[in-house]
DNA sequence: TTAACATATAAGCGAATGCTTATATGTTTA
DNA sequence: TAAACATATAAGCATTCGCTTATATGTTAA
């Protein structure tokens, strides 16, 4: 098979972003997204801060489940938590999240206009 | 046309986008990118594109683990081949892959700096 | 304080996932 | 044609994941 040298600009990023743990976060954080629940989760959050039990009765999953999703999600700050007496309201960290979801959004449209 | 009406309540689109698939389809799209292992062949994609044989070197994995996770990404149309003679070359398979991969960055670089 | 309430955590089970080894398919070259 | 080559697929195994039931933690109200 044919070697390159301009295969060394990319190979010198990939150890780099290796030993940073930049992939391994990246892929967390993708992973994080790739779950049908917490992705209703996430839409739902882009629209306006939810208590937990209002997540619960809105996407018709148990409590458990859905505290379960957030704090996958809170690990990785794609959520942030604000308690207030016993409710706990959740909303989306960043408007880095924001536009993940759109992104992901657009390809799967493009996605559907292919098939 | 995959979209909510813009005056309709969260619920609604929340009904709609289920009964389109797509939050199955945009949860799998994550979930694609969601390994650790096809970042890096994503990361790869996006400098420009490769054979399988040049992923398997550059990225130290097995030919059929390669080939395997290429799959996994064909079926969601985040790669494309190409093919010549004996090699098939895979490339990113439109802008939107580059920008979620770009988006994601942002935010591993934001949650570092918090960290 | 006690009871009701809101959320978080724990243990365990079934299903899905990523990788390995082995093999199949298809293309080029001797 | 046969052999070498590049990639794709298949079966099996160990691990991970999402959900359920049960319980713990913490807050408000009577």
């Amino acid at each position: 098979m044919l070697r390159s040298d301009s295969n060394s600009t990319l190979s010198e990023s990939l150890e780099a972003f290796r030993d940073q743990g930049v992939f391994l976060l990246l892929s967390e954080t993708f992973q994080a997204l790739g779950d049908s629940s917490r992705i209703q989760i996430v839409w739902a959050l882009a629209q306006s801060e939810y208590s937990v039990g209002a997540l619960t009765e809105l996407l018709g999953m148990t409590q458990p489940a859905v505290s379960h999703h957030l704090r996958t999600l809170r690990n990785l700050k794609l959520v942030r938590v604000r308690k207030d007496g016993r409710t706990a309201f959740y909303s989306l960290d960043d408007d880095h999240i924001h536009r993940l979801l759109l992104e992901g959004i657009e390809h799967v449209n493009e996605f559907v206009r292919q098939s």
